[in-house]
DNA sequence: TCAAAGACTAAACCGCTGTTCAATCGGCGC
DNA sequence: GCGCCGATTGAACAGCGGTTTAGTCTTTGA
């Protein structure tokens, strides 16, 4: 017994988890190019026990990813205000889960099985958060209801993957959240304003687009 | 003389040249944990002469964002289409330029100058698009026209580096060119449907938040 | 013609990385 | 008590990264 720790019979799965969440909150912070030691040396461990825990790198990573995607799975993530980014900056207001939208983020920045099963879940979501949207007469509906939810996921999401992506170098947690909110502050008039007025003064746009193409792209079974 | 080049004597600014583009080439296509050596490689030189040449990798990168935001300024990229990401499209169009359109996107996502320089100077140039557009009767003013083009242009290149971000792994310059064009085909629609109708029904969304908020944050200075 | 200069190479250097290995520690069943 | 087994450590290994260095070769200039 070390000192304030080992709840379970001698600390052995406890310690998995323990490093386990110093290896989200590291590559949060750093991106996944940091080193098994220090997440070792987050932890209190070596880097040779990492390995016999989650027997490589990749199988940390791994075991993170199931983590998060999990946990943001598990929560009521579907309660999203309305942005898609609305998902990240809900969970990272809570304090307990900062660490795990910035990892979320860092994913999305170099790709991966998460990444890519997390903003698949993000425009699922989207897609039927619009729908009921539409079915109680606040939304406008859709030709294509999945591509636009689709699309309004990717730019959301991407945006903000943009906008920390400029901020080079390491990201700590508490400046994601700050700055997340003042984010937020600087792009709601822009979207609500989009989002009601939308853009263009006449439709001549969309009806010369909807002219070129007859049928929409909404589903590929169509007589 | 080796091969079929030297067209200057000796051959020894050309080198530089013929490095600085391979390494453009390469960071764009494996991202910027590619190594010396392998530019060193595709230039068909050693990586002691690299770091000859720009004193470091990182000399080596800093060339390559200054001839990439010279290129970029230098063309008429000013005619941007409309939507934020077309600038990309359009480099990666002409056949010489896509290796520079991709090297952008890495540089956005790894964060650094050439990033913050090149997605501040496409705010500025939607700033003056827009605003050129609502001149001309097409696009609806804006309360705060600096934010507006500031959010459709994180938006618009957030949503592409997303999209490539998910694609892990090295990015082929063929498959960057069609898959651009399939991207564009499919975000068209929906675009076109926000730009011209928005989204919400109705205006309370928009009318309680200026409501809430008297003044718009157009700009700092304001007694 | 000689010498200085720069392009260029090959090899080594050093630090860091993920991973492996042998050894130690500590609890648990027999 | 004894032996087993998993947790844990520290050191070592192998590879790759950027950088350095010594040396060769070519061009240039006095």
């Amino acid at each position: 017994m070390r000192i304030g720790e080992s709840p379970a019979a001698g600390g052995g799965a406890a310690t998995a988890e323990r490093i386990r969440d110093a290896a989200i909150v590291r590559f949060g912070r750093d991106g996944f190019s940091a080193g098994l030691r220090a997440v070792a040396a987050d932890a209190r461990v070596t880097a040779g026990l990492v390995v016999h825990h989650f027997g490589s790198k990749d199988g940390l990573r791994r075991a993170c990813d199931a983590y998060v995607l999990e946990v943001i799975r598990s929560e009521k993530m579907k309660a999203v205000t309305g942005s898609a980014s609305g998902m990240i900056a809900q969970l990272a207001e809570v304090e307990e889960y900062a660490p795990l939208a910035l990892y979320a983020m860092r994913s999305m920045q170099s790709g991966g099985e998460l990444a890519t099963a997390f903003v698949e879940q993000m425009c699922r979501d989207a897609e039927q958060y619009l729908a009921a949207g539409v079915e109680a007469g606040k939304i406008k509906p859709s030709r294509d209801p999945a591509g636009r939810a689709r699309y309004l996921t990717y730019q959301g999401m991407g945006a903000l993957l943009l906008w920390m992506s400029l901020r080079n170098g390491s990201v700590e947690v508490e400046d994601f959240r700050t700055e997340l909110r003042r984010l937020s502050d600087e792009i709601t008039l822009p979207a609500l304003e989009l989002f009601t007025d939308g853009l263009f003064v006449d439709r001549s746009l969309l009806d010369d687009y909807l002219m070129y193409v007859c049928d929409p792209p909404a589903g590929p079974a169509q007589p």
